[in-house]
Order: structure tokens, then C-alpha cells, then sequence
DNA sequence: ATTCATTTTATACTCATGGTACAACTTTTT
DNA sequence: AAAAAGTTGTACCATGAGTATAAAATGAAT
């Protein structure tokens, strides 16, 4: 069942490692993970989908791991920060992600050019917060900044290694070097009090992660005002989905597998409405809900 | 004639932009360009042919506007700097060319992905050593990493301020931007005396590109080496083009449009047989020859 | 102006790939 | 055992890269 899809996962990603996205057909799916056609888009609407899916369980992990490791550790200590930064890096590089990242983001399609972008500032975000934390109030007009010229050094540091050498370098030497730089850049910019990009981008972020904090309250009123706008026309299938979402949301412990089975559903069986829209922009929601409070769980447990 | 070639490359380089590599197809490129399919593969082996030779066209282009810029003027000037790489930058950006750059690097084949990396690896090169002009040459041990942290650094933050803006920001200011941080990098890491990359890309660079500076001798001693290791089994065509290139590097005046013409089906011609390897590496010697050959021209004319 | 070679076009084809449709089969649930 | 859900195999469509080739246009040489 929800084994099969994994059991796709697992072959599909390890295809997109070993020869690109582009260079990997869906019959070459197929063929490594034992599968039908059928099977594939019974749980994929589309190539893309399956990508999809793979990148989100690549930053499920990523984000999960970088919580992880500073549970119960010092949020000024740099060495755990590199830690950090390189699990993301490992993780990329073991998934061949940032290749895939770039090569979808400008050649792929809008839907998957969201997603990438997303989980991207995303992640600037969380370094900018990390940036502050190490480097004090002080830093903070120039987090955003120093966080995209940080990111900027790893990964262009990792890829000119990457061509050049064959040999398997651990990424933490990497980062604990761009962080030495960093530890000449910061002080410098706190001293002159330039900020470049970091202004625009922190309202950009505020603007468009501003639902990342969505409460579970927001998520229903959206979903009944969603709800009251479909007519007789639409499709059953979509009104259930939704109704079932509404009612999984409302009880007491909330069932999030099921949320989380539902939500591509709900959101594909609108795909070609006029709904289409709304319902991606609700699953998207629900996503970062779901997110959101799988990483107040860890949190809470420890 | 040649004429037609330019045509093609004019329209298919405005579509690449347009709507990116993958999504343009050839019928595309065929009704902008107002030729027929035959006419197309008469000039380009391939899709990714023509796109190898927009690329190249765009390094060209960048290589002669960076030594125009310098001429007369001081090479410790660093807005100097800064305007040659904003003028790098914005070929890249006008030409689209970074995104495809990545988009290839990882999903296309391997000789597209050769080019690129040569491409990348020698504007590398050249901001090496445009550091070492400036921050002289106590900064030798670390004008690699220097190089990689500021491309990465420019890079990236092009690439998240395009995400984030849409309105269209001049690029040198990002690059002063960027220098601006160099001189903070660059002095603490003279001090500390470490490098890190930097010795390993020296290496990897000297072996890669020594034949840059090749000699016409150096040329035809390896065309005639590879010559006496044809036997009679081997293709007539490829037996031609070797000769025929072996005699017009003897001439007085060189006849480069003729070697350029036939390099890429001498190349071919030895697809797949066990010169292959051996015919590749002497067309990039080739290609290199030509293109030292035409900066020399430009040098030497002003 | 005629001839001859080259270039260009138009058209029709092959082949690979993403995606759809569906009837038959298998497994799970009840 | 029966119904439901999941799975398979097969056949199909559309698109796009690349090949093949005969007919037409072009252009230069005699």
C-alpha cells in the first residue's frame, strides 16, 4: 500500500542520483522498482510529482536532523552549526539534489519551480535565524545578507570540488571554512551598517511565509470558505476530500496521515477547475501545517 | 552560408532565453529562424550542438569585452574588476546562460558538460589571477579559494535577488557588493596563512588547461603522432580531415576558418571507434588553439 | 544561357518518451 | 465468498529529436 509508493521512492531517487532527472524515463522507474505504468500514476499524477516527493522527504529529513542536533546544545556554539549546515549539504549531495534543484528551476515547470523555491528561502531563513543567534542582535540587519553569501561560498565550494576532485571529502571541512569567512564579514558589515539584499528579501520572506505560522483555526476558516465557494458541478470527489479535511482538522488529536494521504488528492481532483488555484494554494497550507507541527513534536519530546 | 548559421544561433539563443533549453524543440527554433529541418542538422549535429555553440559564442564575446576593458587602464583598479565581472555577468544573465549552464551541467551529456566546466574552470582562472593583480602577491596562495568564494557569492546572490525582485537591478552593484566582502576575506586569510581548496584547483587547472598556451608546433606533433596511429581499417573521411588539418597548420597564414570547420567532423568522424578519446582531446586542443590564436589577434591590434 | 554542384526545402519517416485508458488479474478487507 | 481496492499488461496517443531523400532553388563556371 503506502509501501509501494516508498518502495517507487526509494528506486526513483536512487535513479535521479545516478543519472540526472531528465536522463531517467519512467520506464527506467518501472523497471527498477518492479512496478506497472498504472501502479506509478495510481501514486504520481506525473514525472514531476514523483520529484516532488522525493525533494520533500530530502528537506522532511534534512529539517528533522537539523532540529535534532542542537536539541540540548548551544545555539552560539559554531561547531554545531557547522554540523548542521553540512548534514543539509551531505544530505543534498548524497540525493543529488542541488543538481536537480538547479536544473529544474529554470527548465521545469512552474509547479515544480514553486516548490524548489520555496524549501530554498526557506532554508535561507533558518540560516539568517541560525546567523543571529551565533553573531548577536547586532547581526540581525545583515543575517539575510550574510546567509545568502554563506550559502553561496558552500555551494559554489562544493561543486568546483566536486569537478575537480573525485575523492569523497567530508562537507563539514567546507563549511567550518566558509564560516571562518564569515567571521571576517560580519563584523566588517555590523561596523560600516550596510545592508545589501537582506531588506528586500526579509520582507519577501514575511510576505510569503507569513502562513507559515498558520494555526489550525486558519487552516478550517480557509477551508470552509473554500468548501461554500464549490458548487453542485464540481466534481464528488473534491467535496469529500474537503470535507474530510475539515473534519480530520476538528478532532480532538488530529489524524496528519490521513491529512497528509488526503492532501494530494484533494489538491490534483481540482487541477484543470477554477478552483485549481485556491486548492493548490490550501494544500500548500496544509503542507506547511503538517510540517510545522511535526517539528513542534520533536520539540516537545525532547 | 555562414550567414545562415549566425541566423540560427541568433534565434534559437533568443528562444533558449525565452523559454529556457528544454522547453524550446526544434520546429521552435525552425519557425523563428525561417529555415527548414534540414537546413538545421546541416549546420548543428544536434540540439545540444547549437546550444555548445551559443555558449561558446557568449564566452567569446565575454572573454574579448574583458581584455577591452583592461586595456589602458591600471589592473589594481578594483571597480575595473568589478565592471569586467558585472559585464561577465550580465552575457550570462542577457544569454540566460547560467541557468542553462547548471541545467546542463547535471542532466545533459557528457560533452556538454565537458564545454561547460571548461568554461567555468577557465573564467575561474582568470579572476585568479585578476586577484592576484590587485591584492598582490602575498594573496598568490589564495587567489583559488578567493576566486570560488566570489563567483559563489555573486552567483548566488543574483540568483535569490532574481527570485525575490523582479524589477531588473544593475549587476555591478552586486559585485561591488561582493568585493566589498573580498577585502574583508582576503586579508584574514593571508594572516592565517591557510588555503583550501586552492593548491588542489592550481593543480587540477595546470593539467587541464597546459595546453592552453599550445604551440602550432606542439599541434602538429600530436596531429602527426595520431596520424602513424591510424590503420587502414579506420574511415576514409577521418584519414582526410587529420591530414587536411596537419597541412593547413603548415601553412604561411593559417586558414583558421577552414581548421574550425573541420574540426567538428574530424571529431565525429572518430566517434565510436578507439581513436575517439585520442580525436576529442586533440580537437579541444583545437578549439583551443583557435580561440588563443583570435585574443592574440585582438591584443595585437590594439 | 546552360550546366553542374551546392544549399535549401518539404515531406515523410523512425524511435524514444510521457502520459492515458482499460480490461484482466491479484490481494486485502469485510 | 464477495466486494473493494490495488496491480498488471497491453495497447494507445501526442510530442519531439533526429534521419532520409527527392525536388526545388541558388549560384558559380564555362
Amino acid at each position: 500500500m503506502n509501501n509501494r509508493k516508498r518502495q517507487v521512492i526509494v528506486a526513483s531517487q536512487k535513479l535521479f542520483v545516478e543519472k540526472g532527472f531528465q536522463n531517467t524515463s519512467i520506464q527506467d522507474i518501472l523497471d527498477e522498482s518492479h512496478i506497472s505504468k498504472g501502479t506509478f500514476y495510481n501514486y504520481f499524477a506525473s514525472k514531476n510529482e514523483c520529484l516532488i516527493a522525493i525533494i520533500a522527504k530530502g528537506r522532511e529529513e534534512a529539517d528533522v536532523r537539523k532540529h535534532e542536533m542542537l536539541i540540548g546544545q548551544d545555539p552560539k556554539d559554531k561547531n554545531i552549526l557547522a554540523k548542521q549546515i553540512a548534514v543539509l549539504m551531505q544530505i543534498n549531495r548524497d540525493q543529488n539534489l542541488i543538481p536537480i534543484f538547479e536544473s529544474i528551476f529554470h527548465s521545469g515547470d512552474p509547479e515544480l519551480k514553486e516548490v524548489v523555491m520555496r524549501f530554498h528561502l526557506n532554508e535561507l531563513n533558518w540560516l539568517a535565524k541560525r546567523i543571529v543567534d551565533i553573531y548577536g542582535e547586532e547581526s540581525k540587519p545583515h543575517c539575510y545578507d550574510a546567509a545568502i553569501l554563506t550559502f553561496g561560498m558552500i555551494q559554489h565550494m562544493l561543486h568546483i570540488w566536486k569537478i575537480t576532485r573525485e575523492d569523497s571529502l567530508d562537507p563539514v571541512l567546507i563549511v567550518k571554512y566558509v564560516i571562518q569567512q564569515l567571521d571576517a564579514i560580519l563584523p566588517a558589515q555590523i561596523e560600516k551598517g550596510e545592508h545589501f539584499l537582506g531588506c528586500d528579501l526579509a520582507k519577501y520572506l514575511h510576505e510569503n511565509f507569513k502562513h507559515k505560522y498558520v494555526t489550525k483555526e486558519y487552516l478550517v476558516e480557509q477551508l470552509n470558505g473554500f468548501s461554500e465557494g464549490l458548487i453542485e458541478d464540481d466534481l464528488q470527489a473534491g467535496k469529500e476530500y474537503t470535507a474530510c479535511l475539515i473534519k480530520s482538522l476538528r478532532e480532538e488529536t488530529i489524524p496528519y496521515y490521513i491529512i497528509e494521504a488526503i492532501v494530494l488528492p484533494f489538491n490534483t481532483s481540482f487541477k484543470g477547475t477554477k478552483h485549481a488555484a485556491e486548492a493548490q494554494e490550501i494544500a500548500n497550507l496544509i503542507w506547511l501545517f503538517i510540517k510545522q507541527n511535526n517539528n513542534l513534536n520533536i520539540l516537545n519530546s525532547n
